[in-house]
DNA sequence: TGAAAAATACCCTTATCGCGGTATGGGAAA
DNA sequence: TTTCCCATACCGCGATAAGGGTATTTTTCA
């Protein structure tokens, strides 16, 4: 019989850490880092999430996986996923050089509790363990800045570009896929109407296609 | 001739402090807890965002803005929309009781720096306005929390339909509103090689026109 | 009530698209 | 090694779209 998978704590109450990393150098460094650190022991680490997978089927799970993106094989977006499926309570924070909106975007999503760049200061990252422990959300200064970025670009445009209600109306049906021919039908109108309204529509948007007015409704929220 | 409205230290060096907060008591406190802290001066006080938009028209304006989000009038987040108009440089940091993800949400998107919840601690208070100022998030740690709540909700399930590496490079560009010579152009194949790959994506899809495509692209979050 | 804005309709020309085919070379899988 | 998939390329036809007009009717609002 098969208990639910717990993290707890090692043995001696410390901390059970573990660490994915392809670079040996930086890896040997981490891991001596972390077992320095007061309550904190890096049982396990190693050179690719595969590896790592294969370990937490078979081993007490850890409390916190400090993780590269970058990696031989599985990169680290996919490792927080097949990680999380294995144990959900393990907190994982990224550890790599990588900063683009992206990347941040889709650790987070994917499941990160946390992601720092490896210039950070070894007593920073040992504090982000321990704030990803509490249950927080440890960054980078750079990172933060990128989240909060992230945050404003999915606020809603409220960008009308001065479209009446019947030419939203039309760029609505527009974006289900329908023709010129088909829209008439619909709105009961002439296909010459339909015509004129859609050519207002790209002079408004600045467009010259329906594909361009389509992303444009899409990417900046009209409708 | 009027120059492009800056933040800046105050005369004396220290960092131009202020903040909005209804409940007398509790905006005493926090003035008295910012002053008493070096090289931070709290310069004003209002119990209203409509007081202090007034006085951001007139004054040089602050460093960090640490805002309740209930107040009376005009609330916290549209506040932060007001000042952003006229000071885009201002940091401005929440400190409320609240902690509801869409309060969270709604703050960070409308552009808010940081979150703090009133109950942490003066020290923390103080460490955040300091995080914000070197550009940082600082959040209380059931904010930080929720944050990643907010980023796993917007995990986006891609839908697949088996398109290949190329189908989705040819689509992609389709989104941006390119035609077929357009985009033949642009991958150095031949125009009726992007016409074969289009009718394939089409039928992947199961489209039958561009914009049933786009469409199907950005609902569905394909690519 | 009168001007402005919006919605309607039509014409013409050229460009692009959708769809039915066929075909070939290369690489991966079986 | 042989088959299958992918990416490549071409043809033709009819439909649809884009861009340039002009013009009338209806609505809105100052």
């Amino acid at each position: 019989m098969m208990n639910t998978p717990k993290t707890k704590n090692i043995s001696n109450g410390s901390h059970n850490i573990w660490l994915i990393e392809d670079n040996a150098h930086f890896r040997r460094t981490m891991q001596w880092l972390v077992n320095r650190a007061p309550g904190m022991k890096c049982t396990h680490s190693f050179e690719s999430c595969e590896d790592a997978l294969i370990k937490l089927k078979e081993e007490e799970l850890p409390e916190v996986i400090l993780l590269d993106i970058n990696l031989p094989g599985m990169n680290g977006i996919q490792g927080i996923e097949k990680i999380k499926l294995i144990s959900p309570e393990t907190y994982i924070v990224i550890l790599t050089v990588y900063d683009d909106n992206d990347k941040v975007f889709d650790a987070l999503c994917a499941g990160a509790s946390g992601y720092l760049l490896k210039d950070s200061a070894p007593e920073k990252i040992i504090d982000s363990i321990e704030e990803a422990l509490a249950g927080g959300a440890p960054m980078s200064i750079q990172i933060a800045h990128k989240v909060l970025e992230i945050f404003s670009q999915l606020k809603p445009k409220k960008s009308d570009y001065g479209l009446t209600t019947r030419e939203k109306e039309l760029l609505q049906l527009m974006t289900i896929g329908l023709s010129r021919q088909q829209i008439a039908d619909k709105l009961f109108i002439s296909f010459h109407t339909v015509t004129t309204h859609l050519k207002n529509i790209y002079s408004k948007l600045h467009v010259n296609s329906k594909s361009g007015a389509i992303s444009k409704v899409y990417k900046e929220n009209i409708l």
